[in-house]
DNA sequence: GTATCATATGAGCAAATGATCATATGATAA
DNA sequence: TTATCATATGATCATTTGCTCATATGATAC
C-alpha cells in the first residue's frame, strides 16, 4: 500500500491536536459514561443523592457490582459521596454530568 | 444483608428513568467516545475531512484499525462520508460531537 | 467486648474490545 | 483485460471490562 501525498493537511492537522495525555484523559472520561450500568446510576443521581443500597435496589443488581462502579465514578470525580453513621450518600458532583448526559440525549434522539 | 427502607425514593427516581432501552443507546454512544484512537479521529475531523490513510499516517496506525474504528463512527452517526473515486472522505456528522467533546474537555480541565 | 448493618475490596472468570494479518471489494488507468 | 491504489472486512488473539463471590473494613447498638 503506497500512500498518496497528505503532507500539507497531516501538518495542519497535527498541529491543532491535543497532547496524546489530554486525549486520553478525555476518552477515558467518556468510558465512564460508556456503560449502561453507570449512566443508570448518574440518571438516578439526578434526582437525589442516594446510599449504596438504594441504588443496588433500583437497578436490581448486588451491592457489591453497585459499589465497585461507584468508585469508578467517584475516580472520574462525577459523584461525591458523604457519610452518615453506617451509610454512605452518593451525589452528583458538579453539572458537567448533566450537560453531557444532555447533549448525549439529544444526540440520539434526532 | 438486610436492606433498610427506601421504598419511596425508589419509586420516585424509578418513575423518573427512561426506559433500559434510551439508557443503553445512551452508553453506547458514549463508549464510542470512549476510546483513544476514535477520540484522536473526531478531533482529526474537526479541521477538515479527510480520507482513510490520512488519518491512518496521522496516528502511526494501520489503515484497516482505522477502517474498523470508522466503522463503528459511522454506526453511530458521529461522521459521514463520501467516496471521490478511490478515496473516501470522512467528515463530522453534525455539531454535537463538537458539543460533547466540548463538555467533556471542560471537565477534565478544572 | 460482640453482633449486626452498610459499604469496600481483592480474586477469579466469562464476555467484550481493539489491534493485526490476510484477503476481498471497488475504482481507475494502461 | 490486468495491474494498482484505496478501502473494507473476516478471523484471530491478547487485553480489558464488569460481574460474582468471599471477605474485610467501618460504624452503631447492645
Amino acid at each position: 500500500m503506497k500512500e498518496h501525498d497528505h503532507t500539507q493537511l497531516l501538518h495542519d492537522v497535527d498541529c491543532q491536536m491535543p497532547k496524546d495525555e489530554v486525549l486520553a484523559e478525555l476518552s477515558e472520561l467518556f468510558a465512564v459514561f460508556g456503560d449502561t450500568t453507570r449512566i443508570k446510576i448518574l440518571w438516578a443521581l439526578f434526582e437525589s443523592e442516594m446510599c449504596v443500597c438504594a441504588i443496588a435496589e433500583l437497578l436490581h443488581m448486588t451491592q457489591s457490582a453497585i459499589s465497585h462502579q461507584l468508585k469508578l465514578l467517584r475516580h472520574a470525580k462525577l459523584v461525591g459521596s458523604r457519610r452518615d453513621g453506617k451509610t454512605v450518600y452518593y451525589f452528583l458532583a458538579d453539572d458537567h454530568v448533566r450537560s453531557i448526559i444532555n447533549q448525549g440525549m439529544e444526540h440520539i434522539s434526532e
